[in-house]
DNA sequence: TCAATAGTGTCTGTTAGACATTATGGA
DNA sequence: TCCATAATGTCTAACAGACACTATTGA
């Protein structure tokens, strides 16, 4: 009876870099192919905590914000986080930010894991504060939507993004502004969430259909 | 070195019964107390095909949806699948529906998974068609009403509900009708979504604040 | 002064929830 | 006739999106 090949984490962590949606890959064994950051799975104790030690060390900082994506089986088990860094995270040796579009493209087990990771995200970016770890703790109003439109893939309304924002009492204004080149300064929020919603959210029906 | 525990996929099948939210469980070993439907990680191929196979045989029916929850270390991997069934559903021989607040009060790993299992049947309902998959072929929209009510544990407001829905084109009144004890006939639909929701979802920050 | 970006005020169409009312069966 | 449930019409408050406008900086 052949013996089952060992279990590995492997991590798909996320930061925006260059204005762009990028994830963290280390140089690969022998061909020096970019490889997601792997690690084998505990034998004992806690696979989140385990899965956070993953990116801890890979991306040179603990990230704020981490989730189990899921499992796949390619000969061993391969158990698929998600995370997020702040933007400014500078990678340690070996490792490096590849943006998805690249990352994806070079096919393999990266891009099986890659894709529902990312949906993942997205499909938690109205429960987890998963944006605003993808920031530095202080950030304008500008930046935390830019976040948004990069992982919806879509543009939204400005007045109408602070308005909600402002109204779910999830961030607070410190008293920094932060001038960018030409235009008006920025004032500068940190997330500081106050109370949950009064209102749950009504019913929606957005099945695929 | 010792040898690592062989993994196992854990099923946490739905079914409303009775009116309450049930999961099916089966008879254990040697304390003849019902635990989760497990079985054996296949060595190689789909994981979420081996699932299917094991909600087909353990619930006498092919799930109408399934999907993974996730992976808990219990000194071997343990990999759950949530899955939906109708509410005619005859369990066979050795099986049978427990209803979750009991099933959970046994404590022990079943809570363990059943737990988030639910968590992620109630935040898929509004992504997949899971509580249709808990209905028959064709039902009453206070049925629907009520599967919604079960799984996100509050009140629905009537015409608002079905205003909502009919919106969506995810339902077809068929001409068949329905007389429950007194009142009025309920007329039965089914599921047939039309076609995608034309507007995307409007940002919502739902965070835990 | 112009360009560029931040931030705000107002209007409007949509919709969720409240409420009331009608419809249709069984007891 | 009464009761229970289904189904629907109308009103209102909340809100998302559109638009226009002001504010504040660098070039």
């Amino acid at each position: 009876m052949p013996t089952r090949p060992a279990p590995f984490l492997a991590l798909v962590c996320c930061a925006i870099v260059d204005g762009e949606l990028a994830v963290l890959m280390v140089e690969g064994a022998a061909p020096r192919k970019p490889v997601l950051p792997t690690r084998p799975v505990p034998r004992r104790g806690d696979l989140d905590a385990a899965a956070r030690s993953l990116a801890t060390t890979s991306a040179g900082r603990a990230p704020g914000w981490i989730k189990q994506v899921g499992a796949v089986a390619d000969g061993a088990l391969v158990l698929t986080f998600a995370a997020a860094v702040p933007t400014d995270t500078e990678p340690p040796a070996g490792a490096r930010w590849v943006p998805v579009a690249k990352a994806i493209a070079t096919g393999g087990l990266a891009a099986r894991l890659i894709r529902p990771a990312l949906t993942l995200v997205r499909e938690r970016l109205d429960r987890d504060p998963v944006a605003f770890r993808l920031l530095p703790p202080t950030f304008s109003l500008s930046d935390l939507q830019q976040v948004y439109e990069l992982l919806l893939d879509r543009r939204l309304h400005k007045a109408s993004f602070r308005r909600t924002l402002l109204a779910a009492h999830l961030v607070e204004p410190t008293d920094a502004w932060r001038s960018e080149g030409r235009g008006r300064p920025a004032q500068l929020f940190r997330f500081a969430p106050r109370r949950r919603r009064a209102a749950p959210r009504p019913v929606r029906f957005e099945l695929l259909g």
